[in-house]
DNA sequence: TTGTACGCGTTATCAG
DNA sequence: CTGATAACGCGTACAA
C-alpha cells in the first residue's frame, strides 16, 4: 500500500536477481560496480525506498531505542532525550519515547510493550516508587541491553549514567559553610531512588565534615512535588531552632520554598539562604535567582548512548558512570 | 535472538496448526473458545511474546507515529508531545521522535526516514525557515497522513492544529489599550509562519480597531531567539518616538527584552510594559512575572491525535483547526 | 472450526 | 561477481 516499489521491481526491470539488488544497495563490493551504480540510478528513478520493517525482520534488529522517563515535559528529561537523540540519530537509530507518569506499573508495561517491539535498547529514568524489579528479570532474561540514567537503583546490575550527587551535595554546603551559613536544612526525595540518597549522604557527610549544626526536624524526605517545598517552609517558620539555609533536591521544591519564606517576609538569601538542584530554566528567573547544580543533561543522554555503544561492542563488565556537575552560583545563597 | 518463542512453537507443543495459533492469539472467534484459551495459557507458560516486527511487516503498517518537532526540549513542544503521546498510547499507538533542529534540509531527511519506516503518520511542527515543500509532496503521493501542528503553512492541504494566533494578538492588545497603553510595539517571527503572520495580523488590526499609535520601527522580524529580544531592546532605547509596550511572539524574547531593558534603567511595566506567547514555565518567576498567552500544548497534542483518528475513519476534507488560547494575566503589564 | 499454502520485502547462505 | 533459495515470524484467503 504504502511502498509499492521493492527491490524485485528493480530486479525485474534489470533483467538481474533482487539479491544482487539488495546487495548493491547495500553498496557491497561483492556487486560489480558498474552494476551498482546502474542499480542504484534505476532505484532513484522509480522511487524505490526501502522496507524498513522488511530489512528489520531479517536483520532481528529494529535500530529504535526505546526511552521510558517519568514525564516528557519535564525540562532535565526531555533534555536527556535531546542528547540522546542527537547521538542516536547520528548513528541511524530511532527512539521511541514513552512516559511513566511515576507509576511503577506503566513503567513494566511499557517495559513489556518496547520488548514486544523488538527495541535494540532500552533507556530508562525509572519511576520514583518503583520498588518491585521484576519487569527487570524479564529484559534481563531475554537478553536486551539496558541502560539507566538518572533515576537509577544500585541494585540493578545494569550500565548506568548519573550525576555524582554525593560529590554535588557536599560542595554545595561547603559553598554555603564558606558562605557563613551554619545550620542548614534539607528537603531530599525518597531514599530508595538514588540520586535523592546520595544528595543526602552528601549533606550529611558534609555537615561533619565541616562541623555544622544538625538537628533531626532539618530533613524531610518526600515526593519533591511543589506542595512539599511549601510544607517544609511552613513547619521551618515555626522551628525554634530554626535553619540559616536549605539544600533543596531539586528547583521545583527550592522555589515554592523561596515564594513560601517571601510570603511571609523572610528574605532570600538573608534570612534563609537556598540551593536547588537541576538547574532549570526558570531557576535563572526568579527573585533572586536560585543558585543550583546543574545536571548536565544533555551530556547525560550523549553518555547514556556511549554505553549502549560500548555494550554491543562486547558485553564487557556493567559501566556505571558518575558525571561531575557543576554549582550555578547565583544570589539565594 | 531476543525472541525465542513464535507461534511455531506453541502450535507444535499443542499439535495444531500456527495459523489456528495466530487466530487464537488474536481472539477470533473462528476458533473454538477452548482452544483460544488452551493456546493463550500456553503462549503465557511459554513466554511467548508477539514479534511486531514480523506483525507489522504482514499487516504493512506499523503502529507508529513519527513526530518531529524543531526542539525535544522546548517546553512547548515537549508538552506537545506528552500530549500526542497520552492519547497515542491508550490506542497503542508508539511514537517515534525526531528534532530538526529548525533545519528545513532535516525536516525533509526526517521526513523520509520515518516514510521508509512505515509509520502509520506524520505530525510535524515544521522548521521556521522551511520554504520548500517538496517533501511534503512525498508524503501526499505516498499517500501517509500529515498532521501539522504550531508551526503550519496555510498552502498545504494538510490536517492542522494551531492557536488562535489572530485572536490573541488582537486580545492581548485590547488588554494592553484598556490599561492605557497607546504605543505598542511588536517583535514577530518569520512571516512564512502562520502562526506568526496570525500574530502579527492581529497586532496589525488591534492597532486600527483600538486606534493606537503605529510607527513603522515599532515591528521586527526576526527568529525569535533571546538575542533578537536584546537587540530589539536596544534598537527602542535610542527611539525619538518610543513605545509603551511590546508585544512579543514568544516568552524567550520578552524576557531578553525585559531584561536588557531593566539593565538600563526602564522599568517594567512602568516605562515599558510587556506580553509573551508561550507560558513557559519561566515566565511565572520573573520580575515582575510575565504576562502572557497560553498556547495549550497538551490541547494541542490531543487534539493532534483525534485529528489522525477522524483521517483515519473516513478520508474526508482537510480539517484546520484552532485552539482559544487564554491569557495568563500577570504584572508585566 | 481448523489446516494448507502463500505472501509481506529483505537478506544470509550456498552454489556456481 | 551473480543467481537461486530459504528464512525471518506472522496473518489470511481459500479449502476442507
Amino acid at each position: 500500500m504504502i511502498n509499492k516499489i521493492t527491490i524485485h521491481d528493480i530486479a525485474r526491470k534489470l533483467n538481474i536477481d533482487s539479491s544482487t539488488v539488495s546487495r548493491a544497495l547495500a553498496n557491497s563490493d561483492r556487486v560489480k560496480l558498474k552494476t551498482r551504480e546502474l542499480v542504484k540510478k534505476t532505484a532513484d528513478e522509480l522511487g524505490y525506498r526501502r522496507n524498513h520493517l522488511a530489512s528489520n525482520l531479517r536483520k532481528q534488529r529494529s535500530y529504535t531505542i526505546g526511552v521510558i522517563v517519568p514525564y516528557i515535559n519535564r525540562h532535565f528529561f526531555s533534555t536527556v532525550i535531546s542528547g540522546i537523540e542527537e547521538s542516536a540519530s547520528k548513528q541511524g537509530y530511532k527512539l521511541i519515547i514513552c512516559q511513566s507518569g511515576d507509576q511503577e506499573q506503566k513503567d513494566a508495561e511499557l517495559m513489556e510493550m518496547l520488548i514486544n517491539n523488538q527495541v535494540d535498547a532500552i533507556f530508562i529514568s525509572m519511576a520514583m516508587t518503583t520498588t518491585n524489579t521484576e519487569h527487570f528479570k524479564l529484559a534481563q532474561k531475554i537478553d536486551i541491553p539496558i541502560i539507566l540514567f538518572d533515576r537509577i537503583r544500585d541494585d540493578l546490575p545494569f550500565p548506568s549514567v548519573v550525576i555524582d550527587d554525593y560529590q554535588a551535595a557536599l560542595e554545595t554546603c561547603e559553598l554555603l559553610a564558606k558562605k557563613g551559613y551554619q545550620s542548614i536544612a534539607h528537603i531530599g526525595g525518597r531514599q530508595n531512588v538514588s540520586i535523592y540518597k546520595n544528595r543526602y549522604l552528601g549533606y550529611l557527610d558534609a555537615i561533619e565534615k565541616f562541623n555544622l549544626n544538625f538537628c533531626d526536624d532539618w530533613h524531610m524526605e518526600c515526593n519533591m512535588e511543589s506542595k512539599d517545598g511549601v510544607e517544609f517552609a511552613n513547619k521551618i517558620m515555626h522551628m525554634k531552632k530554626r535553619p540559616d539555609a536549605i539544600l533543596c533536591a531539586n528547583d521545583i521544591v527550592a522555589i515554592s520554598a523561596m515564594r513560601t519564606l517571601q510570603a511571609h517576609s523572610i528574605e532570600v538569601p538573608k534570612d534563609i539562604a537556598l540551593i536547588g538542584f537541576s538547574n532549570e530554566p526558570l531557576s535563572a528567573y526568579t527573585s533572586p535567582p536560585l543558585t543550583t547544580v546543574d545536571q548536565k543533561a544533555l551530556e547525560i543522554g550523549q553518555l547514556a548512548f556511549n554505553l549502549f555503544q560500548k555494550h554491543q561492542d562486547k558485553v564487557g563488565q556493567v559501566e556505571r558512570m558518575k558525571v561531575k556537575s557543576s554549582i550555578i552560583q547565583r544570589s539565594s545563597c
